[in-house]
DNA sequence: TTGCTATATGACTATATAGTTATATTATGC
DNA sequence: GCATAATATAACTATATAGTCATATAGCAA
């Protein structure tokens, strides 16, 4: 079972990940990567962001475990590690839908 | 239902709520409100963590939704808005658990 | 080999922010 | 009024990182 305290270790890596959710050029990226598995090429055309940007971005989602890959040729085929993002995703995108109910509608755009 | 795709300005809405729970200070103060409502002189010392650092912390935490506060005299008293700070932090620690198991035992303390 | 494509990485700039110190605000008690 | 306590905020420093540009690496084709 869960402890009742987190080290601070502990702390630094769960901070870590949602830190690696917390951009949201890297939340553009998953977003494309929900509709399956992609080449980084795919991703830049997709998100209209630059190739080096796109690149690291990647290396950081998966070093946080969010993404897997793997080497085709010359490609990288990236896709959603598991289904945890949906469920972080949704969950903040249901408070955000929220707030937005009560504080007035979301701006157009 | 959710819409298909996220606009911009939706991205850096959600994308900001993440952003509040990527630090570790501000997890800690989290999980000592988890133990119920408290003063900011309280969550001081069970952190150790500075006066004006908490302070902003908890500006950080209410601007974002994810902690309610009242005013009593003097003091004011903090307590989390809702659960979902809980399903957020658990999924997130899940996974950290997860990858402990496979890459090695995490590290003691 | 040369050239071309896909991806990764190093160097750099600009911006954001965690933490600290000092100060301001606000409420209470005398 | 004055003093004290609790909290907030302004100014500052140091660090992290998003984005860009240039370059490196690696596979494929001719």
């Amino acid at each position: 079972m869960a402890p009742k305290t987190l080290s601070t270790t502990q702390l630094r890596l769960i901070a870590q990940r949602f830190k690696a959710l917390a951009e949201p050029s890297r939340l553009e990226i998953l977003s494309v990567l929900k509709g399956g598995e992609r080449t980084v090429t795919e991703i830049l055309d997709r998100t209209g962001l630059g190739q080096a940007n796109v690149s690291k971005h990647l290396q950081l989602l998966h070093a946080a475990g969010f993404v897997t890959r793997r080497k085709v040729g010359v490609s990288t085929w990236y896709r959603l590690a598991d289904a945890d993002v949906f469920r972080l995703c949704d969950l903040m995108c249901g408070r955000v839908e929220k707030e937005a109910a009560t504080t007035g509608k979301l701006f157009t755009r």
